[in-house]
RNA sequence: GGGCCCGUAGCUUAGCAUGGUUGGAGCGCACGGCUGAUAACCGUGAGGUCACGCGUUCGAAUCGCGUCGGGCCCA
């Protein structure tokens, strides 16, 4: 059965009913099963992080996922797509720290460990349900039974079993290393954790004495006072030239001798405030190698006087400040690398605290690193070692999550050696494809190029423990790869794999000391390094991974270049060797309207749930869809969101049109099919299936590139031009037949097959109005099909229904209606009235439109419609134009005279000029040419004294279209004005009939008044067609009609006052 | 500072890999039309230094270089 349905789209109530249709029959997990043994389609969801509420980019990124995976499903496609969670690490215990007031991770070991980790996992729980039932409301189908979840003991296990394989292949490595450090969280944190934004420090020009020369200084500049006590060295380019300059400010006596880039001597010395000096000499950067200098505060750092420190060479080294920089190994990469290179001291008087250790002397032992900055500049000045002081802007490295400035210290921590297999993971990204093409060959290539041993280590609590013992007698390490192995090594067992728990497990060394836990816990991106095989359980279970893996098809956001695309592959490469994915769609960001980045403070954050609440959610996933190429970033726009909308509340109305008339008739689609109907298919029928069909092959070639955009944007083209404002304009008439007429029926069967098309085609996109198209129209009278649109096989192209002749031809004849309907108006005469006649005059070769004849006389509402040959027009009026310029030099006194004659020209004369205009332009073409002149009223008139102007005749008015011209005859007689008045008294009726809310098939009795004898005439004649089209019994016109109704109006039509009066039969 | 991407009407965009009639649409605006899809729909019109500059070419929105603005990532 077919039911009526609301005459608004309403998202909400289409949503739920659907979402709740899913529910209750369990489409989603028979669309799985149903797949099985079909071709494997293994989708790896990049798992978002559990922070409670799902943004703009995560809707989108989800509903990209659901309408791939939906289109691969309808394809025959067996899909593994277990949804993801990434729920460890820094974010959630800030977070928690926060909730309980904590400081720092002394408050932790305090509250306790266990009870801290009880209360992490239990947040990062609820907020994966929250996050779930918002991901659900968009209807995206992803597998939420059962998904991965990072904190889960067989997910742990995958990480364990990731660093045992790269243990054993030796590319476990640890070492003492710089790195990025967060002294709030007291933590290493990587790379990708820190965020940059402007930041004002101190900058300090500094002079470090040189041993052995008297009032000489190298010179030094910095932007962190607080690493000076940790400097063991200067770093000079070899290539750059330096100068040793005297300089002085009040007294030339007093002068100092300063060493410093040659280029940057005028800066420094005006930075000091200098009045002038000499250049003593210049030398290149690598005669200053192995200079001694003695440390500015030693005297205040006891270590600083056991370290010897001198001049090095290195190619980091810019021409800017000075040309010399300070290095501190202890506190940079860069000086670190170089440090251990020339064989320096590296001296890190820093705690994990931020702090000054005892190392730093007693003086600044116990202080805020950060917070000594001004007591190392006061220190120095007081020793008359700082030059100049000021402060500059610049962009600096924080805490991602509690924003706290960094600092860089040299600490033992654990490192994957992922620049061993650099060149390995090169060749692998080659093999994967990626779309766009240039996020692999470009992009992501550019970023593994760079690529450094990854920091594996965290010194905190929420995070999968390292799964690394180490004896405490003879310093052996193992390392465990799953909880069996630890309980068979240790005889512990134990209930999660968390800590504090694994903390207390010890292992017996061979060498008879005791093994214990390194402290440390993974850096929460190698959680989800390993998702591709631990969403497979791998390694607990064996079999699953050798049927699925590796993945193929991921997709995430561009900020995943330096992420998940990476950790992954770099967690594949150390465990497998290969990639862990075949193919790649990076998407874009979602900015707002101006193309600014979404962000509370700024206060143009859009949420999805106010998109949904608004519009729905399938107007968000056609908007996210549509709007954009997937890789390229969205600019939101309200506006954009509420067009798509207006596209949907379209099709609703295309849908639901013909159902009243439909149920009216009966209507059985399993009876009369659209095989039965064939002989009935009108022209425009035939279209319709046709385009339809074309449009099922757009989409199958776009969606073949994951170019989404196209897609979506031809569905919507479909159903706004091709099936609203074309095809369900030119079906109306039909519906309202009234007996079992096979050219309704055929009408009914095209437009059921055309829905069903479309609610295939639009399944992956909007799956809510799909659905309930399908549910109505297809499954509604067909208990035979699939339950779901999602369960049907996706429409392939019936290339037997397109017909490419038939498409150019309707849209020639759109062309053509469009220009009589621009026609109409310039002759000021609207649709209602119909017109004798239209005439179309191609200036090229067009399609035969002899098919299509009744459509253009029904959409122009013409008598008649002529198709002339090419070049054809219809006969102009000639007017002679006399062009004075040329008359008056030659005939002087006589041209008035002359010009008056040209123009009384009569017919035959006329017909004379022309001819002989023709006979010259032939004349052209030969070798000697004649001189024809034009005898009239006894003038010899040369042809170039008149032109020839063509006027249209005064009945006709002209349009032009893209291959010719139509020309519409606007001529009015006495039938068609009976016909124009009928049509527009029809007009009003109905719109009362409307106004009274009757039913379609219900009849009336009307009255007509009005004081116009001539009109009131011609709509005499006319009396059974209008009564015939308001369904009226009785209808009456006239001046002395007595108007009575239920419902009485007056109308004015074309200046004539009517009123008009209804009265429900 | 570096890498990659983007910049077309007031707004959202097509076209750009393979340079070639007057750069297409939609929204919004103005005017008109249609009417048992009706809080919908259709036509016409105005609106463009194709971010800017230089170059290659007979010819550039399209190719190259540079500048400016935006995004992601890095330093």
């Amino acid at each position: 059965m077919i039911s009526e349905v609301a005459s608004q789209y309403d998202a909400k109530e289409v949503e739920g009913k659907v979402r709740k249709f899913w529910e209750d029959r369990g489409i989603y997990a028979r669309a799985r099963t149903m797949r099985t043994g079909g071709r494997k389609f293994f989708f790896v969801d990049g798992p978002p992080y559990t922070t409670g509420r799902i943004h703009l980019g995560t809707a989108w990124n989800k509903i990209i996922k659901d309408s791939i995976l939906r289109y691969r499903s309808m394809n025959g496609f067996e899909i593994k797509d277990r949804a993801g969670w990434d729920m460890h690490g820094l974010p959630i215990e800030v977070k928690v720290e926060e909730y309980l007031g904590f400081k720092s991770k002394k408050d932790i070991e305090t509250y306790g460990v266990d009870r801290f980790i009880d209360k992490c996992k239990e947040f990062a729980l609820s907020q994966k349900d929250q996050m779930t039932v918002q991901f659900k409301t968009l209807g995206a189908w992803l597998n939420w039974e059962d998904p991965y979840m990072t904190l889960k003991d067989e997910y742990l296990e995958a990480a364990w079993w990731t660093l045992k394989r790269a243990n054993e292949r030796g590319l476990l490595e640890r070492g003492f290393r710089v790195v990025n450090w967060c002294p709030r969280c007291e933590t290493a944190i990587a790379d990708a954790e820190v965020e940059y934004w402007e930041e004002t420090d101190p900058s300090i020009y500094v002079k470090f004495p040189v041993v052995g020369e008297e009032n000489t200084f190298m010179m030094i500049w910095t932007t962190t006072p607080w690493t000076i006590p940790a400097n063991v060295g200067v770093a000079v380019h070899p290539q750059f030239e330096y100068s040793k300059v005297r300089a002085w400010k009040d007294d030339p006596e007093k002068a100092e001798i300063l060493i410093m880039a040659s280029s940057l001597v005028e800066n420094v010395l005006r930075e000091g405030r200098y009045r002038d000096y000499e250049v003593l000499e210049s030398f290149a950067g690598t005669h200053l190698e192995g200079l001694e200098y003695s440390h500015p505060l030693a005297d205040l750092i006891p270590a600083q006087r056991d370290i010897e420190h001198t001049v090095h060479l290195a190619d980091f080294v810019t021409a800017e400040n000075t040309g010399s920089v300070h290095i501190a190994p202890g506190h940079g990469l860069e000086d670190f690398e170089l440090g251990v290179a020339e064989g320096m001291e590296i001296f890190c008087p820093v705690g994990e605290d931020g702090r000054y250790t005892s190392e730093a002397g007693e003086k600044y032992a116990g202080k805020y690193v950060r917070a000594a900055n001004r007591e190392v500049d006061e220190d120095l000045a007081d020793r008359g070692l700082l030059l100049a002081e000021g402060e500059i802007v610049h962009r600096y490295g924080h805490c991602w999550r509690c924003k706290t400035p960094i600092i860089y210290i040299a600490t033992p921590q654990w490192f994957l050696k992922i620049s061993e297999i650099r060149d390995d993971m090169l060749e692998e990204i080659a093999k994967v494809k990626w779309y766009p093409d240039w996020a692999g060959s470009a992009r992501f290539r550019d970023w593994i190029s760079g690529a450094r041993d990854w920091c594996i280590s965290r010194q905190r609590y929420w995070g999968i423990p390292l799964p690394i013992w180490i004896c405490e007698t003879c310093g052996k390490m193992e390392v465990i790869g799953s909880m069996e192995e630890l309980h068979q090594r240790s005889g512990a067992s134990i209930g999660d794999l968390h800590r504090p728990a694994v903390d207390l497990v010890t292992i017996k060394c061979s060498c008879g000391g005791e093994m214990r836990r390194v402290p440390d816990v993974f850096d929460v991106w190698f959680d989800s390094a390993v998702a591709s095989w631990a969403t497979l359980n791998y390694p607990r279970d064996k079999d699953q991974i050798n049927e699925w893996w590796p993945a193929d098809f991921i997709t995430e956001g561009h900020d995943q270049t330096r992420g998940w695309f990476y950790s992954q592959l770099g967690a594949s490469m150390v465990s497998f060797g290969v990639a862990p994915y075949r193919s790649v769609l990076m998407h874009g960001f979602t900015l707002d309207d101006k193309g600014k980045k979404m962000s509370k403070s700024i206060g143009n954050v859009v949420s999805p749930e106010e998109v949904v609440g608004k519009f729905g959610a399938d107007t968000l996933r056609l908007y996210v869809l549509s709007s954009n190429a997937p890789w390229e970033d969205i600019h939101f726009s309200w506006e954009e969101v509420a067009n798509t909308h207006r596209m949907l509340n379209i099709l609703w109305n295309a849908y639901r049109f013909p159902l009243p008339y439909m149920i009216l008739d009966g209507f059985d689609p399993t009876k009369t099919t659209l095989d039965m109907v064939k002989e009935s298919l009108r022209p425009e029928d035939r279209w319709i299936l046709s385009r339809a069909n074309t449009l099922a092959r757009e989409v199958e070639t776009s969606m073949g590139s994951y170019q989404l955009q196209r897609a979506t944007r031809a569905i919507a083209d479909f159903v706004l031009e091709d099936l609203s404002r074309w095809y369900i304009q030119l079906v109306r008439p039909r519906t309202w037949i009234e007996t079992d007429d096979p050219d309704k029926l055929a009408a009914y069967a095209t437009i059921r097959e055309v829905m069903a098309t479309l609610a295939k085609l639009l399944a992956p996109f909007a799956p809510f109005t799909a659905e309930t198209i399908y549910q109505n129209l297809v499954r509604g009278t067909d208990p035979e099909v699939p339950e779901s649109v999602h369960l049907c096989d996706w429409h392939r192209p019936r290339e037997g229904l397109i017909d490419p002749a038939l498409e150019e031809e309707m849209a020639l004849v759109r062309e053509v209606v469009e220009a009589v309907s621009n026609a109409r108006q310039k002759g000021g005469r609207k649709l209602r009235w119909p017109v004798a006649e239209v005439m179309i005059s191609p200036d090229k070769e067009i399609p035969d439109l002899k098919d299509l004849l009744p459509v253009l006389k029904s959409q122009t509402n013409s008598k008649r419609v002529t198709v002339n040959a090419v070049g054809e027009k219809p006969r102009m009026e000639i007017a002679l134009n006399p062009v004075p310029k040329k008359i008056g030099p030659a005939f002087k006194g006589e041209a008035q005279k002359v010009i008056q004659a040209i123009k009384d020209a009569n017919l035959d004369e006329v017909a004379e000029l022309v001819k002989l205009k023709e006979a010259e332009k032939k004349e052209v073409f030969r070798e000697s040419p004649v001189v024809f002149s034009w005898h009239l009223k006894g003038y010899d008139i040369p042809l170039d004294m008149v032109e020839f102007l063509e006027k249209i005749p005064e009945n006709l008015v002209a349009a032009d279209f893209s291959s010719g011209t139509v020309y519409v005859d606007v001529t009015l007689t006495e039938d068609l004005k009976a016909e124009g008045y009928a049509r527009e008294v029809i007009r009003r009726i109905q719109d009362m009939r409307k106004e009274m809310d009757l039913r379609v098939e219900e009849e009336i009795e009307a009255s007509v008044r009005l004081d116009d004898e001539e009109v009131a005439g011609l709509l005499e004649r006319m009396k059974d067609y209008i009564a015939g089209e308001v369904r009226a019994r009785r209808l009456q016109v006239g001046s002395e009609v007595e108007v009575e109704g239920s419902l009485v109006k007056d109308w004015s039509i074309e200046d004539l006052e009517m009123t008009i009066g209804v009265l429900r039969g």
